[in-house]
DNA sequence: TCAACAGTTTAGAATTATTATAATGTATAT
DNA sequence: ATATACATTATAATAATTCTAAACTGTTGA
């Protein structure tokens, strides 16, 4: 929805220094349409294309955990052993394609909420995640 | 339950040669009263302790992964950048300590049945798994 | 029984993702 | 403008994992 938001007041808003690289980022990651999920590889990928000067690779890990810290991204847990992040930072479940190694929201609609029966002395819960696990279904062999 | 099992019929079956390591490693992980969960870390160390030979890195990654193949072994997704192994293989969810880096079992009683509503076309789901993260309920903080 | 073969282990190197370091650069308050 | 704190950068370091190729071992069947 927001097209040419001032990322340097929102930065700013939560003690971030907006720096060039720093609203740069936000413009990839939040000036669109819909949330989305990346690995750190293709964030990198999308800010050389859209960057005339080179962001070095240290400054977006760093980055991506600061905006991370501030609850403006989430990580999803993968088996695989790469960080997958969301731009969705609301409480919500995945579908994982096993074939394509893509991450898909789940609606509200599409998963009942859970109701955990257990509690663990002294611990509180932070979050639960469900995450479905699809593959192509090629069942079609005899 | 299992004691002095014999392993290596149990790794024939399934087409793996009961050698020395293979046979150590089925002791170390299945023969006790309960499953658990480990990471390749713990398991070299479970194994230094236990055999006069040493076992080298390398097969412990790839009798892991065998057994996984095999259906021995389940990975479980944390989002820490290690991989988590359980023995336990049947479907069931798991309570993730964040404080403990500690993996415990749900058992059927502690949450329902996942009510999938949507369908992925072409797709089939392969697993179904919820991972409640817990910590210390450190609130007494005004 | 034992040679031959296929499968396995091994040490070490290579790869990949991630984090640390420390010098340089930049945003901000005065 | 200047000082200061914070950020970025290139590069090195670390950690987990996988690869490699040579040596070794379980199995088979002559
Ligand atoms: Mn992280
Ligand atoms: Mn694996
Ligand atoms: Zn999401
Ligand atoms: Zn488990």
């Amino acid at each position: 929805m927001p097209k040419n938001c001032n990322f340097i007041e929102k930065l700013r808003e939560v003690g971030l220094r907006p720096t060039k690289q720093r609203i740069k980022m936000c413009e990839v990651l939040y000036n669109r349409e819909k949330t989305f999920h990346f690995t750190i590889n293709d964030l990198v990928k999308m800010l050389s294309e859209e960057m005339s000067q080179k962001i070095s690779l240290a400054t977006v890990y760093n980055t991506v955990h600061a905006f991370e810290k501030k609850g403006y991204l989430k990580e999803i847990s993968i088996d695989s052993h790469k960080s997958y992040f969301d731009t969705n930072t609301s409480a919500h479940h995945h579908f994982f394609d096993e074939d394509t190694h893509e991450l898909i929201d789940c609606d509200e609609s599409d998963i009942d909420k859970i109701n955990i029966r257990k509690n663990i002395t002294g611990k509180k819960i932070n979050s639960v995640e469900v995450l479905v696990r699809v593959a192509s279904d090629n069942q079609n062999q005899k």
